[in-house]
DNA sequence: GTGAAAGCGCTAACAA
DNA sequence: TTGTTAGCGCTTTCAC
């Protein structure tokens, strides 16, 4: 039923070769010919079988992403940047999630193996032994997890935490709560140390969890928080600031006017007038396409090359976080 | 590099179609030989190539999804229940965002085609005129989305609506708004319609957009909403009802006390105690993993048997949404 | 510049 | 129950 090189060939009067390399090659068939038998291949509807194709060059054009949790809304800002960048570079793209779940994950890497090019992590929750092991089994970028010599691109917490910090002190909060998601996340790690590093002289830190890292969480956390007295919170991720947000309306607490909360991007918010909720923009998207890129990259090159590039530092970007409008809590 | 099918045979010293049997068909092969076989393969860290076996099967054991908007939470759910399911079933899935665009969203039909047994179209932005061209191309499910005859999962609009509007009847509410979505979105004219026929005699619906169906939407319709004196909104989707409540805590207006805003299900707030915001959820999680059921039963029909099914309206499945916890903004 | 033939990893007749 | 053979749709030597 569907259609094939074969009938493409007997259609325009040529070789199945000749076929073959009009698509492939395309500079070593006459011009002619060519003509002749894309315009045959076109209105016969035919289009080359990528798994064939695989089969001999040893090349899917695949690329696998597996993400912990697609209800997080960290990971589809990512995937949407994978996604666009995959199809400009012709490639397409295996989803698969893991579940939060570390041995899932290694089971995937390796069912996705023989069906991808390469394959990019997101926020993986293997430990680093795990992933040490799974390297080598296919082409592997991480994002927003850092291990020794292995491809990836991260997030610059640091800055934007930096940016956090200046930007609650510029709005007079002098007492800050940072609420702290699982205490195994990578992630959580680095944004406690970047804060913490950002933490200036005039502003104060209180550190308050663990606490789940959804909207339950941060109801939850809510409470703590304005227990120690502090005037603005920062949150994990998104769905507990959401949490915090709830919460401290059902307490009456005012937010725009004496609370501020800061998320992290993930829920699409941006273009918000005068936010509720401080939101500093980890760039997922574009961490997403820096991924795919890095990747193709590491395809592209012989495998000697790959190797040394792979080994390099130059392999980890990061990409740079800014911080969302500005929005003034004290109402000044 | 990669351990092939030839590698176990040799190293067990049987015949590849041993080896090939002992995995698709393990009744046809002893007991004996298929544990050596077996044990061989796992030794050796074999695993079948299914771009192979799919070129002579005819199977690839993949199926596809295309969404219109990855940062549109309405999806991420989706997928998490298409991708559950399928890996239950042993399918691999293929994903791909179409950015809101009819034309990119055929190519990527097409693109897929030949790697995936079938396709999951999430909210399809195509016409029904391209959609009925792009039938045959491979087999088709749609998620929220009804064209004649074609099998889809639909979320339960007008059970959703109804209960949304008893919900708020029951809250004293008497004059409600909806906020419109794109007019040329199906699921807007759904909802419209759904909340129309819900409209009871003691609540009246003010309709108002349409808007962009994002935070923005939201805050701009916010204004426009008070200025028609209504006391609950219900919104096209979540981001919309986030910028609603954004706005609403601007001007003052003490949400929880005296106004309800009810979304959808989308963002997963599923826990919120006693929420600033009534989410009716679509269950769209649900809906993910029935179009997979669906898509994989039409799979393993006959061509003619599937004919039959595809034309029958018990292809229609209907996930029944769900209010989410009651929440009374009345404060009685 | 083009065609014939071999073969990628695998399954499905057909024999034995 | 197992092995032998052909061939899925494609690319790639190697001739011409």
């Amino acid at each position: 039923m569907p259609v094939t090189i074969q009938d493409v060939a007997r259609e325009a009067g040529v070789s199945v070769s000749t076929v073959s390399r009009a698509f492939t090659v395309p500079e070593m068939v006459r011009d002619e010919t060519r003509h002749h038998v894309l315009a045959t291949a076109e209105r016969l509807g035919y289009r080359p079988n990528r798994a064939a194709r695989g089969l001999i060059t040893g090349k899917t054009g695949n690329l696998g992403v597996i993400v912990p949790d697609l209800s997080n809304p960290f990971f589809p800002n990512v995937l949407k940047g994978v996604q666009a960048r995959a199809r400009e570079a012709d490639y397409a793209v295996f989803l698969a999630d893991c579940d939060e779940n570390a041995t899932e994950e290694i089971a995937l890497v390796q069912a996705m193996a023989k069906q991808v090019d390469g394959v990019i992590l997101c926020s993986s929750r293997m430990s680093e032994a795990q992933l040490e092991r799974v390297v080598g089994t296919t082409s592997l970028v991480l994002i927003n997890r850092q291990v020794r010599n292995q491809p990836a691109v991260l997030m610059d917490t640091a800055g934007g935490m930096r940016q956090a910090a200046e930007h609650l002190a510029a709005l007079g909060h002098r007492r800050v709560a940072y609420l702290s998601g699982p205490r195994a996340s990578w992630s959580n790690r680095e944004r406690r140390r970047g804060l913490r590093r950002a933490a200036r002289q005039d502003i104060e830190v209180v550190e308050l969890g663990p606490f789940a890292p959804r909207f339950e969480g941060g109801s939850h956390a809510a409470d703590l928080a304005l227990a120690e007295g502090v005037t603005a919170i920062i949150a994990y991720n998104d769905l507990m600031a959401l949490g915090v947000m709830s919460r401290l309306a059902d307490r009456g607490v005012s937010v725009p006017r004496e609370m501020s909360v800061v998320g992290f991007d993930d829920i699409p918010m941006a273009g918000m007038a005068t936010p509720p909720l401080t939101t500093v923009s980890m760039q997922n998207e574009r961490a997403g396409r820096a991924a795919v890129d890095l990747l193709v990259s590491l395809l592209n090159v012989t495998g000697a090359e790959a190797g040394d590039l792979r080994r390099g530092l130059e392999c980890q970007l990061i990409v740079r976080a800014s911080t969302a409008v500005p929005h003034d809590p004290t109402g000044r």
